[in-house]
DNA sequence: CTCTTCACATACCGATCAGTATTCAGATAC
DNA sequence: GTATCTGAATACTGATCGGTATGTGAAGAG
């Protein structure tokens, strides 16, 4: 095992611990609902961890997005073990395997931060360019993946496709959270492949085409 | 002129005023972080109207979600001389003309509403419903524009095109509203026209289709 | 004109919460 | 071992807000 932690060691843990437990309350009840009192006690502490860590209650949530940024660890907190998935590609998985692999309370949860910032962004002019560079990340993962799936020659130039596919990504799981039988996944497949313009080349396009002629 | 108003009818003005009112703060700054008082306020009122006229502040924001079902008023509160888009189409128009014809802080105030009530909508299983509800409405209206479009014959079934086509709405606007810069309105457009496989028939598309041949 | 009703205003209460001043305990330095 | 430093705990404050109890003035009934 690892030796004792020295103090900063200690506080760098304390402080993703903070974030993780800020990330998850805030995206579950929202920014405002959630009070430092309750993140604290979320991550086994109390406040004074909080100020000793960040300057405020916007500061902790600045934190998050700037955290999220780096995009080198999983995406789901407290998950470590069972879930690796980059926030990068984190919806992408709504498109086909993602009631398999990732259970839905935290995709849930995940959408609703992720939403709960895009607010807080848009209301805070400081926080906007922490999730306008976010979805930067995410549209620019999404592009690399659209050059693999397409063999190189996409039918538009990547960066649109790429907004396109992040569009479909968030769009699907805004309609499919909120009202899971009207709207269910594989709409985002079919609308990929769609906008993809490829229905051969894809390892899942073929499987998933036989699942819809039979289907219906 | 109209006669002096009797005492019911004057109570459904200010329960109107009330809801615009409501909805446009809501919209701007979030639910929880704006106060009843600021509301009545926004109306020309006091608290006191509030609670004459709705239950609770949850009940209110009910009410603001039952109205929108009912999609026969205009969609951006105190604006009904220069606005008459209904709620159903109104992102509609970020693919199009929607810079010349809609004032963007108009836009932004909306999309921001929606997602605060669709966040709402997340945590409140009461309320969840009436948004589910509503976006149902706006996938209906598209569908009925998508066999417009396609001269009756759609590559996909209605449902699940509208699915798209609301998807794409919802998150173009939601990159686009973040970052217009690195995504523009006409994303939507593109992919409009590549899930609907058309760029023929509809009457926008000859003309974009030019302006895509000119502008690579 | 008088009485009743009720939509809304006003004043207030209890609870909550961000932020702070202070204390405490354990890690580090010597 | 002792002193120091500091990250976190504790206790507190001022402000805010949802909700309520009560007052008031105008509309409606007779």
């Amino acid at each position: 095992m690892s030796d004792r932690l020295t103090r900063a060691q200690q506080q760098q843990r304390t402080r993703q611990h903070l974030l993780d437990a800020a990330e998850t309350l805030f995206g579950e009840r929202g920014i405002h609902r959630t009070s430092l009192d309750e993140v604290a006690a979320e991550a086994g502490l109390t406040k004074g961890a909080i100020y000793a860590n960040f300057e405020s209650k916007t500061g902790l949530v600045a934190a998050i997005l700037e955290r999220r940024l780096t995009d080198d660890h999983p995406a789901y907190p407290g998950t470590e073990a069972d879930a690796d998935i980059s926030y990068a590609g984190w919806l992408r998985h709504l498109g086909a395997d993602y009631d398999a692999t990732l259970p839905l309370p935290k995709v849930r949860r995940f959408a609703m931060a992720i939403v709960e910032f895009w607010l807080y962004g848009m209301r805070t002019p400081e926080a906007r360019e922490s999730i306008a560079a976010w979805l930067r990340v995410v549209r620019a993962s999404n592009a690399k993946e659209i050059v693999e799936r397409t063999g190189g020659n996409p039918p538009m130039p990547a960066d649109q496709l790429a907004a396109l596919m992040t569009a479909l990504d968030v769009g699907v799981a805004f309609q499919h959270l909120i009202d899971p039988d009207a709207v269910p996944t594989e709409v985002y497949g079919r609308g990929l492949r769609a906008i993809l313009g490829t229905d051969g080349p894809s390892r899942q396009a073929s499987e998933e085409t036989a699942d819809r002629a039979a289907g219906g």
